[in-house]
DNA sequence: AGCCGCGATGTGACCGGTCACATCGACTCC
DNA sequence: GGAGTCGATGTGACCGGTCACATCGCGGCT
């Protein structure tokens, strides 16, 4: 990729095209000379800057168009000092809520024009989240987009200097401690909702499933125990769970063993998917016997047999929410809300 | 950012460091200075040439540490010609093969301190894949994954200029006509196996439900032809359903409707999801009166109820192994092969 | 008429790495 | 003992954009 370029050595515009038309990939220089301008003029088309005359870009944009001209991104990032882009942090890339976010970033971001990264924290091992601050810490890095809604996306947004332009997407209610710009979905709302919902089945009390959370206690969880309160109905202890479908299972399998256990709040509707397998395991069935809920909505919960009832949540536009955010004004986002199908039902025991 | 370089004005080792603790964040030239080397001695030691001598690394490196230097990427991909790293290009980042796809990149990527780039590519339009392709032109995007599971992703490949480095992951068998490398999963055999297995268990035939494919029949659809004509078994018509949710679910009402249908064949997990479901609202039980076997194998798969007998796709492998063809030898992928579960069973009726 | 202001454009340095080639010293070989 | 060789290191140009600042031309104002 070594070459020689071909300013100050061109005549004129004739010879201007055809050293642009040989084996070269063309750059402003080339494309100015064709146009007749200077490399300056190119980049400021490029740039859309409101000082160029109509004539001239236009002229510009035939040069670019006849060279097949493309601009470098690498030397883009270099002059301006960054990338022109969006890197995206997060623990995971399989999980419905951060693929979710990913795929918002990535469509918002492509409109704009901005290019995307991903960079994967596995844990939230001080190694692991040196590495990544490591990595983002490189000032053509651009933006960033930290994935917060466990340790490891939390770790690396509290270790990340102050330089870096970043927004976090985190749990309902924010990180707390850190002084960055977040953005969230809030489902506290929803998950009183859903509680109402089944108490109004006539269940006597919902029991509920935590997954990971980066704080002591996650919006779904005090939207759910304040509405039990609120109802004067009793508020059980909570049973967590991880992110992997055994560790769901085996919670599952604990309420299963109880009978006076009705009604299901899970953490996500992964959850709820092996809960409702350990429900079967103890023959019990779904909704007859115990009435369950989860959360976010996957493509397929509609679905499922019985369809899950479950609360939306609008991943993707929280990544679109964050997009917008690092680059002007994040519109404000439509707040979950409960979604009813078959997977609960009212209390059909004596 | 626009800053002045310490280079020439510095008069010994306490000057440079001193100036390089300044405000400015250090470059290789401020390194060198303070290890008391030259630049480019500094730029063998990140790149790990062999002709640095050990006691010059460990001096280097130091003096890296001491500073806190962190090399900048873009300058590097400008002066290298191309980025160090990959992009993905893929029609989705939800769906769980893409996603898997992704996330084999990304680890095998950061492995090798390569970054990731994502880009989708919506829909097959010319607009769509010329702008993909345009965007990949930039000689400093570096080396490329094309995610060619359907036509979007393979319209890219065809279309990318020869200059650009690239491997995609593709259906089973490649794709015809493309001269690029290529790899993919061989699910030939293991859809085979699923369709002597619903044989095995006594069912006349077994039915097909198709996902999207770029060629005119994908290995699964052909494995399991196969299948049935070696054991002498009708070959019924092929059902067709798209990505979504709705139109598994069509198609399963379709089969639903027949009465002679036994067992089913899905093109992925997602279809075989919806396919359950509209036998349940047919009021067919399964497996007690229709068997069903997915293809992918999705985290959850496991916990449906009844629990799903499915052939596993390592996706995750696919990834890592398109880094590893990008950056020297691909190892060689594991067959995919038929998990047996509690969706299929015995045919029953008389 | 002459001066000023301002929009449009041009000039040259600069971003922070890499590359090609020069240099230097020790060691081998005849 | 002098020339040749080779490994380790240094020097300056270069990648392709952007930035700061200079310049040019033209209309309005005194």
């Amino acid at each position: 990729m070594r070459t020689t370029s071909a300013v100050g050595q061109t005549g004129g515009v004739g010879d201007a095209e055809s050293a642009a038309e040989g084996r070269r990939t063309p750059q402003i220089r080339d494309v100015a000379a064709v146009a007749g301008v200077s490399h300056q003029t190119v980049s400021r088309v490029l740039n859309n800057s409101p000082k160029v005359r109509p004539a001239t870009r236009q002229l510009v944009m035939e040069a670019m168009e006849r060279l097949q001209y493309r601009p470098n991104r690498a030397a883009r990032a270099l002059g301006l000092g960054r990338a022109n882009g969006i890197t995206v942090v997060t623990s995971n890339t399989m999980l419905y809520g951060y693929a979710s976010v990913l795929q918002g970033v990535e469509e918002a971001a492509r409109v704009q024009g901005l290019t995307v990264g991903v960079r994967v924290v596995e844990s939230e091992s001080t190694e692991e989240v040196r590495a990544t601050v490591e990595y983002l810490s490189d000032p053509s890095t651009g933006r960033v987009v930290v994935v917060a809604f466990d340790p490891a996306g939390a770790g690396v947004l509290r270790a990340l200097p102050g330089g870096v332009p970043v927004v976090a997407a985190t749990e309902a209610g924010g990180l707390a401690g850190v002084e960055r710009p977040m953005i969230f979905l809030d489902e506290r709302e929803a998950a009183a909702d859903a509680t109402r919902h089944l108490l109004g089945l006539g269940h006597v009390t919902v029991h509920h499933v935590a997954i990971p959370s980066e704080a002591p206690a996650s919006a779904r969880q005090s939207g759910w125990r304040d509405a039990l309160l609120e109802a004067g109905a009793a508020v059980p202890e909570v049973v967590s769970a991880g992110w992997d479908a055994r560790s769901a299972h085996e919670a599952g399998r604990r309420l299963a063993a109880d009978p006076t256990v009705t009604a299901i709040l899970c953490g996500n509707d992964d959850t709820a998917l092996a809960v409702r397998r350990a429900l079967y395991e103890a023959g019990r069935d779904v909704p007859g016997d115990v009435s369950i809920v989860g959360f976010d909505d996957v493509p397929g919960a509609a679905y499922w047999t019985p369809a899950l009832t479950t609360v939306r949540m609008d991943f993707v536009a929280l990544g679109r929410a964050c997009v917008a955010a690092l680059t002007g004004e994040a519109p404000p986002l439509d707040a979950p809300r409960l979604v009813v199908r078959e997977s609960t039902a009212s209390v059909t025991k004596p």
